[in-house]
DNA sequence: GCTTTTTTGATAATTCATTCACATAATTGT
DNA sequence: ACAATTATGTGAATGAATTATCAAAAAAGC
C-alpha cells in the first residue's frame, strides 16, 4: 500500500530500524516480530507496522519478518542501497569530525572532499582526504559526482556556501550552522542543531525543578 | 495562558526564537512582530504566537514585541538564565569537538569534564579541560555539581556510562550514540543520530531521483 | 483435518499539532 | 475625538500522527 506522503518521524525510524536488523542480522537471527523490533528501539508494535505499511507487506502473519529480508528492503527504500559522494565545507572541529565518522562510511556514505577558507587547516589530511580551499569546491561537486553537500560554517558564511553547492548541483545540504537557509524547490535541506537539543533538556530541567 | 504539556517540537522553536531575538538584540532592535520572527526563522506568525502564548503574554496589540524583553522571557523559560555544569564523556572525535563548541558556552553551558578510557586521549587538554579517566566520572559528577552528561562513546559502553551518570545523580542525558538507553523515571533523556539525518537526506533523495 | 495460537495488515478512534479567522487592544493620523 | 491601521491572543477548524482494535492468514498442536 503505496501512500504519496510519507511522514518524516517515520523515514527515521525506518533509519533506525535497519540499524537494528543490520546488528541482528550479524546476530544470526532469522526472524522477528514487529513487536520485538518495537522492543529493541524503543517504539510501540503498531508504530512499527504501520511505518512498514506505507511501503508495502513485507511479513508473513502469524511469524513475522525475515530479518535479512527486511533490511534489505529498508536499505532500498532508505536509498542506502547505492553510494553517495558528500563534500563537507567547514573543516573546523565539528567538520572534521563528521570526517572522520565511521558511521557515515558504514552506510555507504563516502567523504569525497573537505573544504575551508582557513590557510592554517588546507592542506590537512582527514581520513584520506585533503583539506581544499573552499574556491575549489564548485569544480570538484562536477568532477566528483557530489550530490549532498554537509555545512559546517560558522552561520555568517552559511548562506554563501549553500549557493555555491546549489549552483554546483549538489541535490541535498546537511546544515549544522544554525541559520535558516534558502534553498530552491527541488533541493533537499536538512537543519540539525546542535545547541536546540542541549536546550531542549535545559527547558526539561528547569521544569521539572520549578 | 500557563499549559501543563508543552510540545517538544514548541521548545525547539523557542530555542530557535531566542537565538534569531539574541542576534537582533546586538542589532539594536527594540521592537518585533510575531510575523518578523516568523519570517527570520522559517515558520508562520501564527505558530509563534502560539508557542508563545504556552508561557504568557508577552507582546502588545497593534505594536509587537520588546526585543530585549521577550528574549528574557524565552531565556528564562529554557532554563538559560543560570549556569548548568555539563561532562562529555568519551572524548573521541565528536566529544572533542563538543568540548570545543562555543554554543554551548554562550548559552550557559560549561563543560567540567571530560572523560574517556583510551589511555591514549586521557590526560589531553581540551579548552581548559584535561581528559580524565573514567574512573573518575562518579566522584566528580558529584564533586564538580554536574547535572548534565552528554555521551559520546561506542554504541557498546553506551549503557554502562548511562548507569554510571544516573547513579552519580545527573538529572539530564544528550545521548549522541545510536543505541537506546534505559533510564529511571525522572532522568530527562534526548538522543541526537548523525546517521539518521543523513540517512533522511538520502530517502529523500532516491525518493525525487524515483 | 480441525482448533488454537500467533502475528500481520488495515481500519477506526484518538490524541496531538498546526493553521485559520477574528475579536480585542494599542497606536497613528486627521 | 474618531476613524483607520496594525498586530496580538485565542477558540475553532483542520490536518497529521499515533494508538487501539480486530479480521485474516499462517503455523503449530492434537
Amino acid at each position: 500500500m503505496k501512500a504519496y506522503k510519507i511522514p518524516e518521524a517515520t523515514v527515521m525510524r525506518l533509519s533506525i530500524y535497519s540499524r537494528y536488523l543490520k546488528q541482528l542480522l550479524d546476530e544470526n537471527v532469522d526472524t522477528i516480530s514487529s513487536s520485538e523490533i518495537a522492543k529493541g528501539v524503543g517504539v510501540s508494535s503498531a508504530q512499527v507496522r504501520k511505518d512498514l505499511a506505507y511501503f508495502g507487506e513485507f511479513g508473513t502473519r502469524g511469524v513475522g519478518y525475515k530479518v535479512g529480508e527486511l533490511y534489505g528492503h529498508l536499505m532500498k527504500i532508505l536509498g542506502l542501497d547505492r553510494k553517495w559522494n558528500i563534500a563537507i565545507i567547514g573543516a573546523g572541529k565539528l567538520g572534521s569530525a563528521l570526517a572522520l565518522y565511521e558511521g557515515f562510511k558504514e552506510r555507504g556514505f563516502t567523504v569525497q572532499g573537505i573544504y575551508d577558507v582557513n590557510a592554517g587547516i588546507i592542506g590537512k589530511e582527514l581520513s584520506g582526504c585533503t583539506v581544499e580551499p573552499l574556491a575549489k569546491l564548485a569544480n570538484q561537486i562536477k568532477e566528483k559526482q557530489i550530490t549532498l553537500g554537509v555545512i559546517t560554517v560558522p552561520a555568517s558564511s552559511a548562506q554563501d556556501v549553500t549557493d555555491i553547492l546549489v549552483k554546483s548541483g549538489v541535490e541535498a545540504i546537511l546544515n549544522f550552522s544554525p541559520r535558516v537557509l534558502k534553498v530552491p524547490y527541488g533541493v533537499v535541506l536538512r537543519n540539525v542543531d546542535l545547541s536546540v537539543n542541549i536546550e531542549v533538556l535545559s527547558f526539561n530541567l528547569a521544569a521539572k525543578i520549578q
